[in-house]
RNA sequence: GGCCCCGUAGUUCAGUUGAAUAGAACGUCAGAUUCCGGUUCUGAAGGUCACAGGUUUGAGUCCUGUCGGGGUCACCA
């Protein structure tokens, strides 16, 4: 595929050699697309050219656009406005990209191979002890998405979910069921696993208030009575049992985590995400001690009176950090390093992306350090994809205080509205049940998908549950519409025989938007690069959108079918397949399915 | 308090390594369509890019400070 902003930059160099007699730095040369409102696809800004040429931005950039106009048959014509050298591409040059470029399921895409380099991605990593809400969809579709992306960009990928299956928090649900629960289990009362032990582990909260209330009245102080409610020390007492592997409690434990993750396991599919392995921490809380142990003996780590392992990160920046009780027993960053070890030497891996929430970032920064300093060279490879939380029109989104958005019951209230609104239309009339249940759901789920993908992972976003997410305008279903739209098109051209053939005219007069459009689909590869590069799936959703309104205004000045030149009723109805390719493509790398009529 | 992130139309968000008159969408108002799908398209109104300095030919973008918001500094995970 030509690659035109390199053919520009080298074409401009040239230029300047012949103009000026200087080889100008390629960095003073770098094109940018012509904003809309100037005639051009390219534009390079002469400014930084001014002490080579020694004259002024219009002399300059016309000497160099009259150089480029006979030397580089790319280019059709210019112009120039201030220090601004706009280039128009010639018509035959994108009509012949057009031709030349397959552009199928693989566009944008690189293939990888056995030996392609390898990356795991840890994303979801949900606890056993409630539900998932609004927060974890965020976290399960960048994970979900970025692997599909990184994989576009040519990298093998192994998806991995470490699930905090152990802890006090557990034992408090556990605790709770035994004590009020009776007996009742998901077959019994028909309630969803994970919403069954999310519901006891509120319980434990309310009553453990209750004991705290009491106590207080008692004369005890709040701290106190914290630390000393019956509730809390019998849930501490479960998990020395746990510990000790007490059979009674095992079986519990394994029971109600069952019960969740049953209960993830529906939505899970529902979200369409997946895992190639899946890790416990019951299973992997303990690693990590012995490498700390080594740390210390090495005296990369030092030991405090109590006997409780520190690293001193102070001159980093940052500060001293525990990674041994005083006990002898590991914390969150022991089984952290202890995994990350572990990985590595399972695996042939070149880089760990952790895809956790930006208030790990401290955490995240303390390990790839640690991990320096016990000298493992791939520590430099652990990446953060470190992503903003989803915020509440009150604030933050509290468990506890049952300020949370639920995941199943928002997937629910997508498909919903989607199924109101195709009702509403009738466009799926002619369907089955199950075919329209179908295209509802994959509606519902792009409206939903979309929503929460096209803003930037960095950034924390809001969500106000009172207004329902949008299906118009920049948003999965505008997007799936014009795919399927293009879909209807193309069925209705196989019904009238008209063939799509590859092999077009390229002395075809062009039109802006059709210009626009190939400019569109000529992109693609760049972005899904891009967007690997800066692990952003907002990049492909905000491309993805403008390649759709591109389209649609197209669509709505020119006719296709009844085009009365063959050879333009042709070309327009590859550009109109091309263009459901690459959407179909995007939506992908996002996770959301393209239906083929909604 | 230390460190980190953020502050762009009424609202939700874009804005590549600095570059032209800061862009969409929703909402509001006004329009289009002899149609291959009206979940479409066009237009209007709406901005001191939190504030103040600085660097630069040029700053929403880089630097410093101030104000405002969030996160984090647990022998929780």
């Amino acid at each position: 595929m030509i690659n035109l902003e390199k053919i520009l930059t080298q074409h401009a160099v040239e230029a300047v050699m012949a103009l000026y007699g200087i080889q100008p730095d390629e960095n003073l040369l770098q094109v940018q697309q012509t904003r809309k409102e100037f005639e051009g696809n390219y534009t390079f800004v002469v400014f930084p050219l001014l002490k080579i040429s020694k004259q002024s931005p219009e002399a300059t950039a016309t000497a160099i656009g009259e150089y480029l106009q006979t030397n580089c048959k790319e280019i059709a014509r210019f112009n120039v406005i201030k220090g601004f050298l706009n280039l128009v591409i010639a018509d035959a040059c994108w009509l012949q990209f057009l031709s030349e470029t397959t552009i199928d399921t693989h566009y944008g895409c690189a293939e990888a191979s056995g030996e392609s380099p390898q990356k795991m991605i840890e994303y979801s990593s949900p606890n056993t002890n409630k539900p998932l809400h609004l927060g974890h969809i965020r976290n399960n579709l960048l994970g979900y998405s970025l692997a599909k992306i990184l994989a576009a960009a040519g990298h093998r990928i192994i998806k991995v979910n470490l699930v905090n299956d152990r802890g006090i928090h557990i034992c408090k649900s556990m605790l709770a069921w035994k004590h009020w629960g009776n007996g009742e289990t998901p077959a019994s009362s028909g309630k969803k696993g994970d919403h069954l032990v999310g519901d006891y582990y509120v319980k434990f909260d309310v009553e453990y208030k209750k004991e705290i209330e009491r106590l207080t009245g008692e004369g005890m102080s709040r701290e106190e009575a914290e630390r000393k409610a019956p509730l809390i020390l019998e849930a501490q007492e479960m998990l020395r049992k746990w510990e000790a592997k007490d059979p009674e409690t095992i079986a519990l434990w394994e029971t109600m985590n069952g019960w969740v993750y049953d209960g993830f396991d529906v939505t899970y599919k529902r979200l369409g995400v997946d895992f190639d392995r899946i890790y416990y921490e019951s299973q992997t809380y303990l690693s990590g001690k012995e490498i700390v142990a080594e740390g210390l003996r090495k005296k990369i780590f030092y030991q405090k009176p109590d006997g409780s392992v520190w690293v001193d990160l102070t001159a980093d920046g940052l500060d001293e950090k525990l990674l041994l009780r005083s006990d002898g027993t590991s914390v969150y960053m022991t089984q952290d390093i202890g995994t990350a070890c572990q990985r590595f030497e399972e695996y042939d891996i070149d880089e760990l992306v952790y895809v956790v929430g930006n208030e790990q970032d401290y955490h995240f920064k303390v390990l790839s350090l640690v991990l320096g300093k016990l000298g493992y060279p791939w520590a430099k490879n652990l990446k953060h994809m470190s992503y903003g939380m989803v915020e509440l029109p009150d604030g933050k989104m509290k468990s506890r205080e049952g300020t949370v958005v639920d995941a199943d019951d928002l997937m629910d209230e997508m498909t919903e509205t989607a199924r109101d609104m195709s009702r509403e239309l009738g466009k799926l009339d002619g369907l089955s049940t199950d075919e329209a249940e179908k295209i509802v759901k994959t509606i519902g789920m792009g409206a939903l998908k979309y929503f929460m993908l096209k803003v930037d992972p960095k950034k924390n976003m809001l969500f106000d549950p009172k207004e329902s997410i949008d299906f118009n305008g920049n948003t999965g279903p505008f997007i799936q519409y014009t795919h399927a739209r293009i879909q209807s098109v193309l069925r209705k051209a196989a019904e009238s025989g008209i063939e799509i053939r590859t092999d077009i005219d390229t002395n075809i007069k062009l039109n802006g938007k059709e210009i626009e459009l190939i400019h569109a689909i000529y992109d693609f590869p760049g972005t899904v690069k891009a967007a690997a590069e800066t692990f952003s799936p907002a990049l492909i959703a905000n491309y993805v959108y403008e390649l759709a309104k591109e389209y649609n205004q197209f669509y709505h000045d020119y006719s296709i079918l009844k085009e009365e030149n063959t050879n333009v009723r042709a070309f327009r109805l590859l550009l109109s397949k091309d263009t459901a390719q690459v959407i179909r493509t995007a939506l992908d790398l996002l996770g959301i399915d393209s239906p083929e009529r909604m």
